[in-house]
DNA sequence: CCGGTGCTTGCTTGACTACA
DNA sequence: TGTAGTCAAGCAAGCACCGG
């Protein structure tokens, strides 16, 4: 069969033909007049070679091909239908979406906790899922809709999503309060002498962009513990004489408990992206949520990164 | 009970019209 | 000019009624 041949008000028509099972009162229903209807019978004869419907003692028999095709039919319209339909702007009040968000522990805390703050009372009904960043796996939990939005360096950002710049972000230091070290300025030779706590996304590694820096001044560091989380490493810095590097922000939060020192060494900077599947470009609902992503973020980029 | 008649219902077809 | 619609007429089948 052609496809070229088929007019989708034959196929409309057929629909409401198998349904009404009777030329006349289909006709009616379909704001045409009962002789119309009989031609578009006609030609939906020779377009499936089939007489469809056959005359009968009332109204009209349908074949088992038009039995055949009515299921099908019915079907393919509710989809052509939704498909057209006119989309729904998101309303904020009643939605009940649930978004879900995968980015660091260190991000969750600095954007996702005014996010939260910012959604609660913009959309009650909506949830928000914050996951892990699987890197490895973004690309595809992001296509597969298993993630909604990415917060991350743009170097953990697949190629294949659009993104967005949130925020520029350095580093600080963080020791214990009443830390022998942290009564003057952090000199390059006290900071090398320190042992230190890396914290990276992926866990598991005993170097990074610090270490990366001392390197180029010919300097080094000790590493005596890599975590996955930001937030243990809080807990790690206050109850021990460790250092840890965390970014600028994160670092404020904690600055009534523990001590917050500039590093002794530039750090280059690094910026936050927001990233999502270019499904979910025109997406009421998730391009709202990005303005409300955009917003929070706007908010803290606002409080000095130095 | 059966067949004839007329009415109703419903489909098809031909003539005509409107419109792009 | 072609397409898609309406109007009007024709035809077929079912049904009710009536008379023999």
């Amino acid at each position: 069969m052609d496809l070229n041949r088929i007019d989708l008000n034959l196929l409309v028509s057929l629909d409401v033909l198998l349904a009404e099972r009777n030329v006349t009162h289909a006709a009616r229903r379909l704001s045409l007049s009962q002789p119309a209807l009989s031609a578009q019978l006609r030609q939906l004869r020779e377009l499936f070679r089939d007489p469809l419907l056959l005359p009968a003692a009332r109204g009209m028999t349908p074949t088992a091909r038009a039995l055949e095709l009515q299921g099908p039919l019915r079907e393919m319209l509710a989809t052509l239908s939704s498909l057209v339909a006119e989309r729904q702007p998101f309303d904020p009040g009643t939605a009940s979406d649930t978004f879900r968000i995968a980015t660091t522990d260190s991000i969750q805390a600095v954007v996702c906790v005014p996010l939260i703050a910012r959604l609660r009372s913009l959309a009650p009904g909506v949830r928000v899922a914050l996951l892990p960043v699987a890197e490895a796996r973004l690309a595809e939990q992001m296509g597969s809709g298993e993630v909604d939005l990415a917060l991350v360096t743009p170097q953990a950002m697949p190629p294949s999503l659009k993104s967005r710049a949130l925020y520029d972000e350095t580093f600080l230091c963080l020791l214990r309060q009443g830390h022998p070290a942290a009564a003057q300025p952090l000199t390059l030779d006290t900071f090398c002498d320190l042992d230190h706590v890396l914290t990276s996304p992926a866990g598991g590694g005993f170097s990074g962009v610090v270490d990366e820096v001392l390197a180029r001044l010919g300097r080094r560091r000790r590493v005596v513990v890599s975590i996955n989380s930001f937030l243990l490493a809080q807990e790690l810095v206050g109850e021990s004489d460790l250092v840890c590097t965390v970014p600028s922000r994160l670092a404020r939060r904690w600055s009534d408990k523990l001590n917050v020192m500039a590093p002794p060494c530039e750090v280059d900077a690094f910026s936050i992206h927001m990233g999502w599947h270019p499904r979910a470009h025109s997406d009421p609902a998730q391009r709202w949520l990005r303005d409300q992503v955009a917003e929070a973020a706007v908010g803290i980029a606002g409080r000095s990164a130095s």
